[in-house]
DNA sequence: GATGAATGAGTGTTCATTCAT
DNA sequence: AATGAATGAACACTCATTCAT
């Protein structure tokens, strides 16, 4: 009777929409539901109300990307075997991050309304999230290279800062270039930079 | 207590609590207007909307900012007696970084605003301003680099980002530590760093 | 568990929980179905509406207590074989509450809904209904005492108090005592205080 | 510019009669603005919200009355000098019954409002507390009236429901007759069979 | 300089009810 | 007999802003 698409599918869609161009905050149902061509009741139908909204646009996306660090983490980052040369940190480093940007390019407007337009929301401090994760992450790999150095262990305030590097950097790439390809291409470069940067922070 | 100070004064002190608590956009006039003690119609007396408000709080401290960053290069970077090498860079990436910290934290609460509470105001894209200055001042340092290095110039993106990067690193500052003297301490650290990343990207 | 009673029982049970806890006006019939575990068309398919749902909790129970005043009225008082002391009358004002207290206990859920939860229902003036009954019931003994003792007749107002204060103990006794046995031990106590009230209102 | 009469005074006014008509949960504070020729913003600046309309229409005269009832026990119910006598105790429950009912009288709509339509209000059991005043006044009378016929204790229960019936008293006269003197003739027919009632509850 | 009153559009949310299937 | 989708009006309440005084 309406349109090819169903209703849920085509409120989720205006409500990206108007979720993108207002940010959480200002995003209006009533906009969300004219746009959709669906009365008020008929969102509070499918959805509690308006963070289940965009919770609904942006959880599974963030599952993935948040699968892929803790992967990782787990399957490759055994210290044991690991050797922590440069070349090695590096590809590690990168090998991540290529993956990380694989997900967020893969659901593009969902990770600029969770990096970008969450303000408000429930998920409004999901970088701090997020940082928190590739910070454990870099904790075993930092503790390595202490080892290995017989340097002094990396302080927990570079870590934390080199973490929301890391992820300024993803905020970065998904700002201001839309093409996953070029995105990648850049990505090689800035993460030579990051671990240029990484090895230097062990340095007295 | 209250009486000796000007009904502005106090309406600006409140409007900055109320800010920094709440953000811009949840921010509410007749709140701040009721813990200055004075009537809506007060506050339009001195300012033309929310808006103007807290452009007042933040517009001198960002110019004396954007002035630091400004003398910086038109005094001390003149290409012409530069001489580029590592350390160098390193001491002049570092001596704008000092002062800009510096002048941060003498606005601390006004920085604060400005860099995550502006969101809904016309400052919400400060940091762009702010980056874009950062990167006209490495643009000519950069290009003083490939020069004598005979090396290509650095990339337009690279070059973006790493402004990008440096002025997340104010950001971080300012979200993780209160004090400057500790502040200082840690800039040093992360200056090194990202002078390492620097010269990274211009390896080929 | 669920599945052996049929829908319609479910829905009165769940319907029964809500009004007791929330008043008709409050009750969601949302909430009735969700509890129910059944859809809101269901509820449609065996109520005409809201109102006819709170009406077939209730409606068995209040007739059941009107043909048990009414009865009472036809059978015994027939007035021309009355003796109307003091004690006959106690008797017979006692008996009638009796049983009506049986009643309300039986249904004791019900009751509470129609005497303190109705309001926005059609059952918000039951109680008007139920003094009149009481009234009529009245208004023969006491032109019979009136008779008997030569004294003018009772006054219409005085009788509608009675009538009132009357099925205010009721509601007063539901409210504030669970068993039917104390019940019934207080019913005796305030039946003669109500007694010797009636006999007061023919004195002079 | 609008009427003669002011704002506040017009939203009051059209406020209790809507609050009349509906009871305080049906009433609608958009209906109360467009009666009163307001808009509904400019409720809000008179008043915090549905529930502070509400007390500000009802409050006043409640607390005049819960003067009258704590004066009167303060005052002349010092059990030292009373002779507690059954026409002293007629006179004494009449006299606090008397000037409730003036007062209630005084403030007809308004208690009207608070004893049949606050249901859903902070002001819902305003009858109970109202109930427990009467009953600790009546408590002391009742010990001093068992000390001087050495009678065992009136049940809690009875005292109780005793004084709920006064109360009943009250909204019955409320919700049966308008005008005041009328009002008093019944009164005094009721409080006799009352105080009949409260001497039958002592003897066993 | 500052008040107090008022605006009016806007917010997210809930509701009883309907109906094609 | 029952579902699931949808309606649309209503709700209390908040907001930045205006303006005569």
């Amino acid at each position: 009777m309406k349109d090819d698409k169903e209703t849920k599918e085509r409120l989720l869609l205006s409500a990206k929409k108007e979720f993108l161009e207002k940010g959480y905050m200002q995003a209006s149902l009533r906009n969300i539901c004219k746009n959709a061509e669906v009365t008020t009741g008929a969102l509070y139908f499918f959805f509690q109300n308006k963070e289940d909204l965009f919770a609904c646009l942006v959880e599974k996306p963030l599952n993935e990307l948040y699968e892929i660090i803790n992967q990782h983490h787990e399957r490759e980052w055994n210290p044991l075997n690991a050797q922590a040369d440069e070349v090695e940190t590096y590809l590690e480093h990168f090998e991540i991050a290529k993956q990380a940007v694989h997900c967020i390019y893969h659901y593009y407007d969902e990770f600029q309304l969770l990096l970008t337009k969450a303000q408000g929301s429930g998920f409004a401090q999901i970088d701090d999230q997020f940082v928190e994760r590739l910070e454990k992450k870099y904790r075993v790999m930092a503790d390595h290279i202490s080892l290995q150095n017989r340097a002094p262990a990396l302080e927990d305030y570079m870590l934390h800062w080199f973490a929301h590097t890391q992820m300024n950097l993803f905020v970065h790439m998904i700002t201001h270039e839309r093409a996953e390809e070029t995105a990648m291409k850049h990505l090689e470069a800035m993460m030579k930079g990051l671990v240029a940067c990484w090895y230097q922070l062990f340095q007295e």
